[in-house]
DNA sequence: AATGAATGAGTTTTCATTCAT
DNA sequence: TATGAATGAAAACTCATTCAT
């Protein structure tokens, strides 16, 4: 029982990962998610109250995920620098292995498909990271910036590799990644 | 006759501008556009084919408007670094005083609102910036990576800036803008 | 459910008939037919794919209903006179009996209102009269000319009492219609 | 002045049958009739009070000429079946030489782009005819039989040939004329 | 819970006609 | 008379949501 109801919601949360990432919100009408997910449409109204509600609940659950992937094997014993590689390069990792995924965030992030208290929410999930920022900075090893800007310089330029990809007009190769890597690091740290 | 054309124009890109960038693409009928330029709506088919076509022209003007603004007192004579500055400073400028329009360019970044061809004919705006980057390369100022590294870490962040700003989250000063700059530079920068 | 299925469809397209028969199809509007079959708007579209399709499909259905009632109690063993009597009084029958669906295959005849393919398909019901036709050549009865040329004198002639009946022009009584057969028959044959 | 309004009266009248006898009265706007006829939107109201004005002008015009073509030669004394041969062959030929006009002829027979009145008053042009058929069946050449069903036979034939050259189906050969003409006669025949 | 037909408000677009110039 | 921009009502079609089964 409980079963079968998450795994229609998982199939409901899945097409509308596909569909929204390929076609964006508004060309992604409710029938097509039912029948992709193959499910009835007055059936999505048993899991989310409405077509808001199931975009909310996507975002939050690829949020999510994407943070787990970003702090895989993260430990804040870890030196400052090591911390932050590991961590960006989780994110390249997770956003290159799923291009649905981080096609969506993207799309989340300069739109208002999502809803702003959803994505207020969602923001707390970074919190590890601005730990490690915070005490990079008392280290003297990262620049005594808002953590905004050190957002903009060490993360959001992902989502443009992202974007690119998709219109195959460029891909990031394994050389670039650390070519990239060193370019975040080097806007960030004050050496 | 010609100003009174032109005039109804640029109210129905000026009204477009303002709702698409409120309320996104799929957000902003063709009757809310009409009513906020003061004109029927049958009138906009007097001057753009369709939704489409309205939007890509708003988007090419906008674009045009953005490149002139930051290649505004450059000269190919410039030391690199002084160029890449003075662009630098040219969009956030820009951006800044100018936040439906960065917004909406915002939102056709990562979408699929604009059509593939009108954004391909709008990337040739930045050529001259991609010429100083190749001279920054041969005098082994810049970095030697693809473009697509350095634009996305010395012009993709301003988006971000733009994003947070819409959402009152944070508001760049004049002296983060000068740290944001020499992240900036850090990042592409052999130095 | 079936049924509840067939009975929409079927009022829709008796209610495509009455309209379009009486106004024509582009004095026609979807609102207006779905009002005739008591039915919401939006609902034509989960039995037809638009007007086209709906127009496409009352064409067919009647041109099947009609060549149904034009063949009744014909079959290949009659001589050939009598088989062309036969079909030319049925379906003169059904024609006078049918003035609504008559009226909107003549105005079918003439217009663009039904797809090429669509008209295509129809045409092949035809092919027992062709076939009859050709064996009154092979007897000699028949005059032995190009099917157009037949149907032009033999079947073509029944629109215009369609026509002008429902102009109340002219009323074609059984004795007319004798007559009428035997002018058909002498031009198509060769006696 | 006068040339030039009927100048621009004319353009008018031949750009409406050009785009109704191509694309149906509802598929031509008024706008597209005006390019044609390289005048302005606004003009065509000096010389039509409306759309179904211009139409039924049109109308009224090509049933002339199409009328005086069918009586060319034509005098009251000659015998009659020389005189039904004479305006049957005027009839084809014109036609036949003039596919738009009979095509437009075609479409207006069986739909109600034309007001019935103008239908009415378009009939008027036939009495020669109908009064030469009249004299045929005092002299007992022609049956004796309703107006309405020598014209189904022998006149209302010429539109279908007019429908399937049009669409390009078949098309009639100076023989099958000779033919078609044989088969018209011996339908209105007494012998 | 699940279904999917039905709804009807909302969307883009067309076009006959008007009217200020 | 001639213009052609402007109008706005109406058209075809979409789609999130509901509800009887």
């Amino acid at each position: 029982m409980t079963d079968k109801n998450t795994d229609k919601r998982s199939a409901l949360l899945s097409a509308t990962l596909d569909l929204v990432s390929n076609h964006g919100f508004h060309n992604t009408p409710m029938a097509k998610i039912a029948k992709l997910a193959d499910v009835s449409a007055g059936t999505i109204y048993n899991y989310f109250s409405n077509k808001q509600d199931l975009v909310d609940s996507l975002y939050l659950h690829i949020k999510d995920e994407f943070t787990n992937a970003a702090f895989q094997g993260y430990d804040e014993e870890k030196p400052v620098k090591e911390g932050v590689k590991l961590i960006w390069f989780n994110m390249i990792e997770y956003k290159m292995s799923n291009p649905k995924q981080a096609n969506f965030l993207s799309q989340c992030e300069n739109s208002q498909i999502v809803s702003a208290s959803v994505r207020e929410q969602a923001l707390q999930h970074l919190q590890p990271l601005l730990d490690l920022w915070e005490r990079g900075q008392e280290e003297e090893i990262i620049r005594d910036v808002s953590p905004y800007l050190l957002y903009a310089y060490a993360v959001y330029p992902l989502s443009f590799f992202v974007a690119v990809k998709k219109r195959d007009e460029f891909h990031l190769t394994q050389e670039m990644q650390q070519h990239s890597f060193e370019m975040a690091w080097s806007a960030i740290t004050t050496k």
